[in-house]
DNA sequence: TGTAAATATGCCTTGACACGTATATACTTG
DNA sequence: CAAGTATATACGTGTCAAGGCATATTTACA
């Protein structure tokens, strides 16, 4: 039995950066492989490949037109994506203001340092000097 | 002069499953690596690789707390994701209603067990002949 | 200071996937 | 039917990410 490789989540699919060239060029209006092969100066294989597997995910859908094949967007998965992101939206807006009263902090008095978050202190706080901080973790 | 590798555009950085995982670990709160390993039950290696993947793309932060780090989330990247997201937000639900059409046609003619692309016929409508020809397209 | 706990890193192997080149398939038109 | 156009597919190849395992590093604590 063969089983299908891989490549399922709508997230591996979008992963790949001529594939969401395509996605984006098929905004406007539904593309001939051609059309595409053009725009986006990709080789036909190349083109034609990724958009199997954009078409066997779901993210696009195709009609036959005499020798051309016209691909259009199909929204299913976009959904999908943006139900993922969802979950972070939330947060990020709760974190602009909590972001700006951080930096209005900052900018008034000179090193009160890190923890932009309520201070959650756990475990053992027990820490036996204030040692210099960390270093710039980031990076 | 060393180059950074690769894993750049937000959209490889969570085509990773594990590392979608421990994003949404950490919507609730910041988390020690020993937990997430422990929640997500993953080695305590690849957590504390995909996190530093997720820190160098700046989807992640960690300050330390005694010998443990506490990663939590930053906003940015996911707004990136979403405004990349966005160009397609007008488009389906636009499409809702063209797709109940669709639907509804597809009730009407049995046919063409091909693709889950009605056959539509556009621009030169010279056909000969409706070969009821075609291999399963998707798979 | 020695040991344990928590986390990071290095090396190696494996597998996926993207691309190129060549070729097959489908449809059109003369 | 031949030749051309548009697209799909097969195969070989190089690259790179992900995970396992071992080990280094940092900090706490007895």
């Amino acid at each position: 039995m063969e089983y299908i490789k891989g490549m399922e989540s709508a997230f591996e699919i979008i992963a790949e950066p001529n594939r969401r060239a395509i996605l984006s060029l098929l905004v406007s209006s539904e593309q001939s492989v051609g059309e595409i092969e053009r725009q986006l100066r990709m080789t036909q294989p190349t083109v034609s490949k990724h958009l199997r597997v954009l078409r066997e995910a779901g993210f696009v859908e195709s009609t036959v037109d005499a020798q051309r094949r016209l691909y259009r967007l199909r929204p299913e998965r976009f959904q999908e994506v943006d139900a993922w992101l969802a979950q972070f939206r939330k947060f990020w807006s709760a974190h602009i203001d909590a972001l700006e009263r951080h930096l209005d902090r900052m900018g008034r008095f000179p090193s009160t340092p890190d923890q932009a978050t309520p201070a959650k202190k756990k475990t053992k706080e027990k820490m036996t000097r204030p040692k210099p901080r960390g270093k710039g973790e980031t990076k």
